[in-house]
Parts: C-alpha cells; sequence; structure tokens
DNA sequence: CCGTTAACTTAACGCCGTTAACCAGGGCGC
DNA sequence: GCGCCCTGGTTAACGGCGTTAAGTTAACGG
C-alpha cells in the first residue's frame, strides 16, 4: 500500500502481486496444491478471487511462478552447501547431494511440484532455473575428474546417474518411508535420508561386482 | 454383521463394482486423476454419481482399489520380466531395473498415483503389494551375492540403492525429458531410458572412484 | 476536463466431491 | 400371502473449485 514508488506511468501494483505469490508459496507449502486455490489466496491477500486474474492468467501460471521461485531457492540453497568444500573433491559432491535431500524433504510440497508431479506438462531442463540443480552437479562431477577424485568419463552421463540416485531417494522416501537400515518411524528425521545416502557411498565409490574369488558362497537361491 | 454376508448372496453388485473399478482404472490411465472424477465414472458406467457411493466410501478409496489393481500388474510385469533370467545372475538383475522403467514410462499416470505423489498419506513399504517391487529386487540382490556375482553386503541396503537409481530414472525422466547421451526428442521413446539405465552398468559395477594415479590428468576448475 | 486504463468488484457458469432423502424390488420370517 | 428390510439405485442439493463477463472506481496523460 505504500505509495512511494511514484513517477511511474502505470499504477499497476507490484505489491500486489508480490503479496499474491508470498501466499500462494506460503499455501502451497502448507497443504500443497489443494491449499492452494485462487479463492484462498485472494481471501488471505484480502481481495476478491478474480483480482488475481489481473496479474495471473490462471492457476497453472501463478503455480509456475511459484514454482519459479522455488527453484530459485532450491539453487541458492545448493550453492551454499558446496561452498565451503574444496573444488574437484568428493566431499563437495557428497555435500550436493546431502543438501538436495536435505531441501526437499523439508520443502516437500515445494519439492513435488516443483518437479512437476501431476503437472503432465513436462518441462525440458534446460528451461529450468539453474536447470534443476543439474549444472551444480555437472561442474561438481567435473571438476571431481579433473582433480581425479573420480574416474575419466562422460561427465554428463556421471551427473545423470547420480542426479537420478539422489532423486530416487527423495522421491522413493516420500512415496513411501524407508528403513535407512533400522529407523522405521513414521516421522522420519530429515537427516536419515541423507545418513542412507552416506550408506550408499561405497557402492557409490567401488560399485557393487564382486572382484575376485566369484566360487567361494554357496547360493542358496531364495526366490523371493 | 460381517458385510461379505451379503456380498455373496446378492450378484449383480460385484458386476457394477468390478466395471466402476475398470472404467476408474481406464480414466486414470486416460487422463490422471484429474479425469478420473466420480461422474466421469458413472456416466461412462450409466450410473449415477451417487451410485459409486454404493461400493466405495468415497474417490479415496476408489482411487486406492485402482492403485491395488496396478500394483498386481506391476508385480507381475516385474516377475515375468525376470523368470527368463538365471537365479542369482546379474542379467536377471538387469531385466528387472529395465522392466521397472519400461512398466513406469508405459503406465505413466497408474505409476504417479501408485507412487503416491499428492495423496500426502505415504502408506508404509510393508503395506505395499509386493513391496513395491522391492521384495522381488530384494531376492535378486541376495541371490546375486550367494552367487558371487555381486560383493557380499547388507543385501537390503544394497537393494535399496539399486531401487532408489532406478526409481529415480524415471521420476527424473517423469519430471522433466532427460537426454541419455544424445536423445533430446520431446516424444521420449519408451526404450531409451532402459538404455540410459544399460549406460549407468559400468558405474553400479565398478563405481566412480579412480584406482590409481590421480595425479594424471590436469584440474580445469571450471565454476558451472 | 475528459478519455483511457489499471485495479478491482460482484454475479454467474459449469465442473467437482459428497450428503440427504427417497424409491423399486427381491428375499425373508411369519 | 403380507409386511419388512436391505440392496441398489435415483434425484436434488450443498459448498467449493477455476474461470469468465460485465461493471465500478480512481489515477493518470493529454
Amino acid at each position: 500500500m505504500t505509495p512511494n514508488a511514484h513517477r511511474q506511468r502505470n499504477h499497476r501494483s507490484v505489491d500486489t502481486e508480490v503479496t499474491i505469490l508470498e501466499i500462494a508459496r506460503d499455501l502451497l507449502a502448507e497443504g500443497g496444491l489443494d491449499r492452494l486455490s485462487m479463492r484462498a489466496v485472494a481471501q488471505r491477500a484480502g481481495v476478491s478471487a478474480t483480482a488475481i486474474y489481473h496479474y495471473f492468467v490462471n492457476k497453472q501460471e501463478l503455480v509456475e511462478r511459484v514454482v519459479d521461485l522455488g527453484f530459485h531457492r532450491f539453487d541458492e540453497h545448493l550453492q551454499k552447501s558446496i561452498a565451503v568444500h574444496p573444488v574437484g573433491s568428493l566431499e563437495r559432491l557428497t555435500a550436493l547431494g546431502e543438501a538436495y535431500i536435505h531441501f526437499a524433504l523439508e520443502n516437500r510440497q515445494h519439492f513435488k511440484v516443483i518437479f512437476n508431479i501431476e503437472t503432465s506438462n513436462p518441462k525440458a531442463i534446460e528451461d529450468l532455473p539453474g536447470h534443476g540443480g543439474y549444472n551444480l552437479l555437472n561442474g561438481c562431477v567435473r571438476d571431481a575428474m579433473a582433480s581425479g577424485a573420480i574416474k575419466p568419463g562422460d561427465p554428463d552421463l556421471i551427473a545423470l546417474y547420480l542426479w537420478s540416485l539422489v532423486h530416487g531417494v527423495v522421491t522413493l522416501t516420500m512415496a513411501c518411508q524407508i528403513h535407512g537400515g533400522q529407523t522405521c518411524d513414521p516421522a522420519t528425521p530429515p537427516g536419515s535420508q541423507a545418513e542412507l545416502l552416506r550408506q550408499f557411498a561405497p557402492f557409490i565409490r567401488q560399485g557393487l561386482e564382486a572382484v575376485a574369488t566369484p566360487a567361494a558362497v554357496p547360493a542358496t537361491n531364495n526366490k523371493f
């Protein structure tokens, strides 16, 4: 409401638009896409529902704008998380993965909408701000490869591999609670999934294939 | 007392219930949860919308029943896919992963609802039919470990690792089209993601960590 | 001062899930 | 056979949703 911003030919209030966006963001975080209704946003903003249509053509665009905001927060979160680790180190890669998981589980509703879910019109990865964290990951992989921390190979493929793994941990966790070794409570503490990723580290580093003497252990052949 | 008593006596009802379920399944596959409306199901079934409430307490239960059906189809699909491969082989594991991806991308809407997405009340993995394919995977991992194809270790942890990876490929693919090396068209051919998984095989088997002489390649330190 | 236009309103449409009330008809005890 | 209840339906309606249409108010440019 503060009309300190004068000299503008268009008296379109940027304030209201920002307010709507923030309210939409909050409602989304509170209860997902169901809670984020045009009417609910309008009520909380103190305007009529149709007023929103002066700033956004429809609900989809409003949601997309909110998602865009979330993507930028996501990217910032990731960037901060790796900043303290030396470039090219495996720690930097690990921190990135853990930050990914952490953000996703701390901002579930946002994350769900961010990564499409039901919107049914998947965006190209190139359209996402920060490529959905992919370019950060790609950079870390390239650095790690250049520094000799990981094997030489196609950095894009390796980045995709790691991304899939971490993203899978997140989505699987959101779908059904996973017990990372021992924890099975439905509360799902935020750090436990990052812990799970840490347990995966040996597989990521050394792989799964047996190295020598494959005839040592007798096969038990349990069917299920 | 027990609802099973009249369930057996009256005959016509079972037909309609099955009809409703099948229509709901079809509608879901066609256009997701949006298309699956009580009224749409009713119209296609030739009854009034409220008639459905004689068989299902609400939409959520109807969806859950449909999801349950989908889970069983999913499990059957996975079981069939590995049946031709020898127990304990890596091929069996690979086939399982590819079947997972294949089913998911061929039945996107089903898969999305199956793996929760927005239902916001995640089921425990133990409640899922076939544990969401997890027990099959677990068995394959144990067999492969017993036969010496993969390193000894915690089979549950390894299964979770592989599950996360494959699930990540699927969910990431559904979120934004991923170009597995070269393909970038939005059509997303069904086999290309399984191809992606096949490209991951070296990482899964041997890991990423450099094995020797890490000082060979000069670091270029590209930031992004 | 007047016309334009941004900002916002109310009314309404057609969906949606869901509830309430009602009704036909067949199996059952009497 | 008669009355009863229960099953499997019906129609009407409520409140909420996204969205459109039309109208209103006020600030600005000329």
